[in-house]
DNA sequence: AGTACAATTCGTTATATGGCGAAATATGAA
DNA sequence: TTCATATTTCGCCATATAACGAATTGTACT
């Protein structure tokens, strides 16, 4: 039960579900997370952990930056069900084109200016 | 996005899982709810809106009974998906052994003394 | 009408959660 | 080593949530 409340948790929140979508076109690093969403590092960071303590994300540290994605086939079944019904019923979602329109944007930017642009403003 | 954060908002509870688990065996009325859980009628009554709300459950009343089910087959799909999910990752749960245990106890009950039951202690 | 009673609503309290900024950690570059 | 910087951890605050008991509502039975 601790498995399965650890996930639906960790699906309670609106912005975790959109990181779960975005994540569905590959794998993004903190602050382009931080970016979609505006919302502090920490907070975003906060974010990851409990999705990662779901087992709902993997992540990839590459350098100073962390990489997160969706988990592959290794994945219990419970995981891999739970993100393909998110991914199913959110997919036709007005905050789910929203963001797949600014990860466009956010994708097409460098990672160390975007990165930088956080510090900055 | 606010149909599927209420799905996972009233699933993100202990109690509501349980409760979704027992349904499975049939519809049950409050007090027999409140039975299982050990919770108060007026938190029992609590979980069982946000239920509701989400659509995971439907209700009937009959007299001062108010009787509680899973929904069929004209609840949306994304209902259907979400409790099947639940059913099939919790089912082998101690939890949900132990409240399958305490069900046949209380369904061996005679409703009006289960009710009576719960005033008097 | 009046009583009994299952369920819900309301008001309160304790805890959990989401948010931020500051400080700490970790890693690459100078 | 020293500095810059991406991320995380920590401490704090505001809000949300789960729990209860008391009061209310709705229904059946006198």
């Amino acid at each position: 039960m601790r498995d399965v409340l650890d996930v639906t948790k960790a699906l309670a929140d609106g912005s975790r579900l959109r990181v779960l979508m975005a994540l569905g076109g590959g794998e993004l690093c903190v602050c382009q997370i931080v970016e979609l969403l505006q919302l502090a590092p920490s907070t975003v960071s906060k974010h990851m952990s409990i999705l990662r303590q779901a087992r709902l994300v993997e992540s990839r540290k590459d350098g100073r930056w962390m990489y997160y994605r969706l988990p592959d086939q290794d994945a219990p079944r419970a995981i891999g069900e739970a993100i393909a019904w998110v991914q199913r019923h959110l997919a036709q979602s007005p905050q789910t084109q929203r963001d797949a329109k600014k990860l466009q944007e956010i994708l097409a930017m460098d990672p160390e200016k975007l990165c930088k642009r956080q510090n900055g403003s």
